[in-house]
DNA sequence: CTTATTATAGGATAATATGCCTTTCCGCAA
DNA sequence: TTGCGGAAAGGCATATTATCCTATAATAAG
């Protein structure tokens, strides 16, 4: 299914994503700057107009935006479902009834988990060199990072520092003023940055294992 | 980026899908017959014809085919790779040119990872409950498991005993008849168990942060 | 084998999207 | 305050795609 509505929302969306007006991303797309008006999307007959594909293709290439993230955007004007997987306390695992011969998910009494979520969110992947992180992250393990998603207490946190030092820790508090951090290698002492220091923080989604 | 040819295909693959010529495919989204051919896909001029969104729309109604049928063709078409998301290595994180100011993904030299690259598998999700294998898992943390994933030397696995204990460990090493378990909370003590002892084993790939 | 139907190519015409132009409004800098 | 550039609405012209039509080839059915 694909409407009309879910295309204008699309071009919308990557219009907001780079910072352009609806003029602003025809122009950079060397379309003319009146196309993706939004007085043109209707006919005074009532009549819909639909963008051509050409027109998304040099959209696309313009702002380099991935199919996906158009995608991504299409989907949000379509109110996709999410994906879920079959959730099971790790307390009942042990029950019976619970899983079939082959360790598969059988029974009733399974819940439902939202993996993985992303909704409109971009998320990217970090990958960890070293073992400074130890227990928690090994060397080559990968973590799927939401820069959009709030992090509160308890979460691990990609920081950024205005200096360009780039860490994960743990975020322990944030105040008006500061972030505490503590590390994720108990040797390492924890860190206090002032809010003015931090570019910018991202929260860890995943790990993989 | 999005191509002429990508969309073509696309539409291509939906008709061979549904087992239905151009012809045929375009009958049934009520265009007419003819405007699918090969032969009008470049004009006389060398100029590329780009089918509208509207008769894409139009075709997708008509097969009931989901966007992401004809988004996963679109990719073939492409010669896309499955869905990924950026990937970075971490030592890289702190230098300059990776991240624009909002904390997003910018610039060349990130690599693509899958995620969450389930294949054909039939994950399913478990959820931490209690203190017993902290750092590394926390109470409510959700931990994704694939049932058929090969487990190697330290992948983190959920065991299940034939006496119907089940249990999260890192796998030591496998034997022709033994498996020895690592315990993730260091106080507890590592396990042996023999094969035969052992109902199923199912490998973590992703835990929540 | 014959007939009917579908598939495909190609040309002409109708319909629709984009481009061009003008006007108005707004924000910003000199 | 004035001038400039960008954003957006609206009208008209041009370019492009869909539809209609015809013919031929291929396939399916009797």
């Amino acid at each position: 299914m694909l409407s009309h509505d879910q295309i204008w929302s699309a071009i919308d969306g990557l219009a907001a994503r780079y910072g352009l007006s609806p003029s602003g991303l025809a122009r950079k797309a060397g379309l003319d700057p009146t196309s993706l008006n939004r007085s043109k999307r209707v006919g005074p007959d009532g009549r819909l107009r639909w963008p051509s594909t050409e027109s998304i293709a040099k959209i696309l290439e313009a702002t380099g935006a991935s199919l996906d993230e158009f995608m991504a955007n299409l989907e949000r004007g379509g109110r996709r479902a999410p994906r879920g997987l079959p959730l099971l306390g790790f307390a009942q695992a042990g029950q019976g009834g619970y899983f079939d011969d082959g360790g598969f998910p059988a029974g009733t009494g399974w819940d439902e988990v939202a993996f993985p979520d992303m909704g409109d969110d971009r998320f990217y992947a970090l990958e960890i060199s070293g073992e400074s992180m130890m227990p928690l992250y090994r060397d080559g393990d990968v973590i799927i990072v939401s820069p959009t998603a709030a992090p509160r207490r308890g979460d691990r946190v990609v920081v950024r520092t205005t200096e360009g030092e780039v860490m994960v820790k743990e975020l322990k508090r944030r105040t008006v003023r500061t972030v505490e951090l503590r590390s994720l290698n108990p040797d390492h002492a924890d860190r206090v940055l002032s809010l003015a220091d931090v570019s910018w923080m991202a929260r860890v989604m995943w790990a993989s294992q």
